[in-house]
DNA sequence: CATAAGGGTTCCACTAGATGGAAGGTCAAG
DNA sequence: CTTGACCTTCCATCTAGTGGAACCCTTATG
């Protein structure tokens, strides 16, 4: 009962390409069959969902690496793991935290342009830092 | 009085190599000198402050061009900005909404993670989709 | 048996937006 | 003359894949 990368990808929902990537950074050690395609095991599949829910979670690879790493390993401490998470959780709302500021700055431009056919735009003064009516941080001569 | 790759940098906070970068993929164009360096205008150097601001607000390099295009335009229409800056917004808000997901969903996984030296971890049972206490999305049977 | 469809394989190139570094030319000061 | 701070170009690297070419394998059908 072989299993075809087509069949993992089906299971995963990981794109054959992606799945012959971690392969190929060694994320997975799938065997071979005689004629040269990859055999996966029931845990190469289960490996690669693992994989699939953590991208999905936003991990980088090389933490995905070593969470793999972690998963497989029993004398793991949770806190490891936990650290790792805590960690990316950190990196996430400091992306928040900077969305928010920039939506909030483009909210405020882009309800301030006309949008009309003339040429004047605050937007465009905003980016040449031209003051206008439209105030960004406190900078008097 | 020319003005050297170092000095533009120092005025418009890009690294010099950035600035090669741009002139690179054809943002700018500053003249030459006769010894082969870059000789920055006004005209530049305000150039590469309108495209710090953008990339900051984060525009991607094509629309940078674009509005730096826009920018140039005697005739342009404000619209045309508006439509870029928008399009972008939408953007921004939907990876702000993904990401406040994965804040959620992340959160209540450190927390749930005892961190001690002890293997069992609410994490990696997450992630190998072993379901524990800790509930994600509805999936009975 | 030939062949066509639908798998599989490897390898190389490309994406975005820079950044690091090597190898070498230029310039002003001491 | 040499030192150090500039400048130049060019190539490689980063993230996480994705697209495509060229080619091999398997199975069903005429």
């Amino acid at each position: 009962m072989t299993m075809n990368i087509k069949d993992v990808s089906t299971r995963t929902g990981l794109p054959a390409k992606t799945i012959r990537y971690y392969e190929d950074i060694g994320l997975i050690r799938p065997d071979r069959q005689a004629n040269g395609y990859r055999d996966f095991s029931d845990t190469d599949c289960h490996k690669l969902a693992f994989l699939s829910r953590a991208r999905t979670l936003g991990f980088s690879i090389e933490d995905c690496r070593t969470l793999l790493g972690l998963y497989e390993d029993e004398a793991r401490a949770s806190a490891d793991v936990r650290q790792i998470a805590a960690h990316h959780l950190d990196q996430i709302d400091k992306r928040l935290t900077e969305l928010l500021e920039l939506r909030d700055t483009l909210q405020r431009l882009v309800s301030s342009c006309a949008g009309d056919n003339r040429p004047d735009c605050p937007i465009l003064n905003d980016l040449a830092n031209v003051r206008t009516s439209t105030k960004r941080s406190s900078a008097g001569s």
